[in-house]
DNA sequence: TTTTGACTAAAATATTAAAAAAGTCAGAAA
DNA sequence: TTTCTGACTTTTTTAATATTTTAGTCAAAA
């Protein structure tokens, strides 16, 4: 039982690397069982088909995430603070997994139902996640507004949009260079700050 | 000349009537001819190309997008209801064109140069419109930050974001409907909220 | 229970032919 | 002289097809 979820673990990892280098589109079953040097069959006795280890390879990647992440959080911490912390590492991981990008990789992979599902869900672990950050915050009487999901919700899309600009802005599938990087991550610490400010006021 | 400015003008309106039901790409030069009928060479004769009279759309949409913003523009109003209003604008522009989409139209009509700089400079100038907004605010002394241009374009850009945000839920090539198109609105409206919030408490 | 070689079915890719659209030009109309 | 057109050429898209690649299966071995 441990063997074989350890197993399925280093197909994920074989997975990963292959993606980060070539694309999702660009690797196939076969490249995979190649540097994990075994059988394509092996592979399909641990994942019903590709998109299975497609998944397997998000909630890692977003598992990793969530545990680096929670492991940086400190509540004591300035709220801004955290928020800067928090954006570190998103923009980080952005970094590393960039290749996987999901948008394209399969022809229609972003419209299967499956996988739109479960980055939903994973998209709503964060938001809750930071809908804790402002509940605390507020706690501590740091901020002042009622409600904070929504706060959050509103703060992370403004985050992932001035994201999305920039890429957009790179010009949609050549990588963002470390300047246009730093950037961007300088345009969602400064929208950070003004953001804290904001919700210091009382309606 | 001026007739013939006229008649390029007409040209200009035939053209946006069939971009805006069929898109730019599933529009050909002899479908705007027939429109208007005319023959083809006769859109030669005001075009070198396709190319610039598409350039001849967007310079229209945008003229008109700032003439509209502009008559709103009331320096004595608060500055959420100013900005409110442009979202308003903005937004009913964006639901009018958005049939025009350049991202797809033509394969890499967003890659030519010469379409990638027109773009750009349209968008200074409304990151200009915008330092001015938040220029005169300041010197009301509704807000209190120094480098309001940079402001303006963090501002800009985050509404922007917030826009593509909900393009991309919606599914890319599907028109957004009324209700994600006022959720959209809503929060580009909340952001506005806390963000002219934040810059009014000083560094 | 886990793994594999040899297989089939499905999908992506390359090739080519046909159609459609962009763009040109000599000359007519205003 | 300026504006316009019918008839043309060239370039791009699209459609059809053959070819290759890849996903996924299965009986049998380890």
């Amino acid at each position: 039982m441990i063997v074989a979820d350890k197993k399925r673990e280093q197909i994920i990892d074989g997975a990963i690397k292959r993606f980060i280098h070539f694309g999702i589109g660009k690797t196939t079953m076969n490249d995979i069982a190649e540097d994990l040097s075994v059988s394509k069959p092996s592979l399909y006795y641990y994942f019903p088909d590709k998109k299975h280890l497609i998944i397997g390879v998000i909630e890692r990647v977003f598992h990793d995430f969530f545990e680096l992440i929670k492991k940086k959080y400190n509540p004591d911490q300035p709220l801004e603070d955290i928020l800067f912390n928090t954006i570190d590492v998103r923009n980080t991981f952005f970094q590393k997994y960039y290749m996987l990008r999901i948008t394209e990789g399969i022809p229609d992979l972003l419209n299967d139902d499956v996988i739109k599902d479960k980055l939903k869900a994973l998209k709503g672990s964060e938001k809750e996640f930071f809908a804790e950050i402002f509940s605390r915050a507020k706690e501590k009487r740091e901020i002042e507004h009622e409600d904070t999901a929504h706060v959050a919700e509103l703060y992370l899309e403004s985050l992932m949009g001035l994201c999305t600009m920039c890429i957009m802005e790179t010009g949609k599938d050549l990588f963002p260079d470390k300047k246009a990087f730093n950037r961007m991550t300088l345009k969602q610490k400064n929208l950070t700050t003004i953001f804290v400010r904001g919700l210091r006021c009382a309606d």
